[in-house]
DNA sequence: ACAATAAAATATCATTTGGTCTTTTAAAAG
DNA sequence: CTTTTAAAAGACCAAATGATATTTTATTGT
């Protein structure tokens, strides 16, 4: 569904959002290796973010990627347009022709509140609230060990 | 999700188990032309789909593909397996790298159940009852215009 | 036997996606 | 003003997927 690169990219503002900011950037090195995603083609990503104004970033010595005030209050579909090229949601998941709710096919009743649900979480919920909950959650953004609330999952 | 091979697949089969049998086959000709599918790539799918006994072909005149009363007993993983090469339910929607139940990425809780459905579904239920619900529900596998329930669409 | 039919097999090509590498530009610090 | 740092830009390569065209094999009917 979602691409190789949207994940990385998706997973890359996650991590600036809740590591970096204008006094703590990250540079497309520690990024990859923190994530673990390959150098050149996470760099590649985070350039089209920062263009687009998903994230920030500044040159030279001291320069890296960063997370402002205002990136943070973007959503997981902006980081979707600039990286994925036609709409994820669109179309049934059987490839139906004119599959709809008036002519559902098998699994429309499945899949339709799937994509609203998703949907609503990526258009309605800030890149900020995102980060937070993962935070919350436990759950892991990178490879590398990382305790988190004092459970220690890589030892 | 599922790539355009699999959907391809998938609608062939069902539209042959709506319309075949040992005495009514279709050759890839009409197929192709039926769902509108490029004819030399449905071709190969049909062809792989034979050799792994998910349809049936006889070849030589009065030939074609068609399924049988066992094939129609068979399920959409059993399609998915042949055709896509990699498990679509494996691996979390945002790929983050160690998401589970215990550690949730923050859409977990929405795709979890999503899977498990949709896994259930192509798992335990034939293709002869995903024929028989396709054509009770009105939806459509050909892009021609049929009529159904006296509601023609397509005018 | 032979012509016609249609699947099976195979070789090939195009596009998209994933990934790498090199050069250029901007900024900071000595 | 030169060196260092790091992003920006762009050219390039590889693999996977999507799609086509050609040849071979099996079957049926004449």
């Amino acid at each position: 569904m979602l691409s190789n690169a949207s994940k990385y990219a998706i997973r890359s503002v996650l991590f600036l959002a809740e590591n970096s900011s204008e006094h703590k950037k990250y540079g497309a090195k520690e990024i990859a290796s923190e994530l673990e995603i390959p150098l050149s083609f996470i760099a590649k990503i985070l350039q089209k973010l920062a263009k687009s104004d998903v994230i920030s970033s500044n040159k030279g010595p001291g320069g890296g990627f960063y997370t402002s005030k205002t990136n943070l209050q973007n959503n997981i579909c902006q980081i979707l347009n600039v990286i994925e090229n036609e709409d994820i949601f669109e179309g049934c998941f059987l490839g139906l022709p004119r599959c709809s709710d008036e002519n559902p096919c098998p699994i429309h009743h499945i899949v339709a509140p799937f994509k609203d649900a998703l949907l609503e979480k990526f258009s309605n919920q800030s890149i900020a609230d995102f980060a937070r909950e993962i935070k919350e959650n436990g759950s892991f953004l990178s490879l590398k060990g990382v305790s988190i609330k004092g459970n220690d999952l890589l030892k």
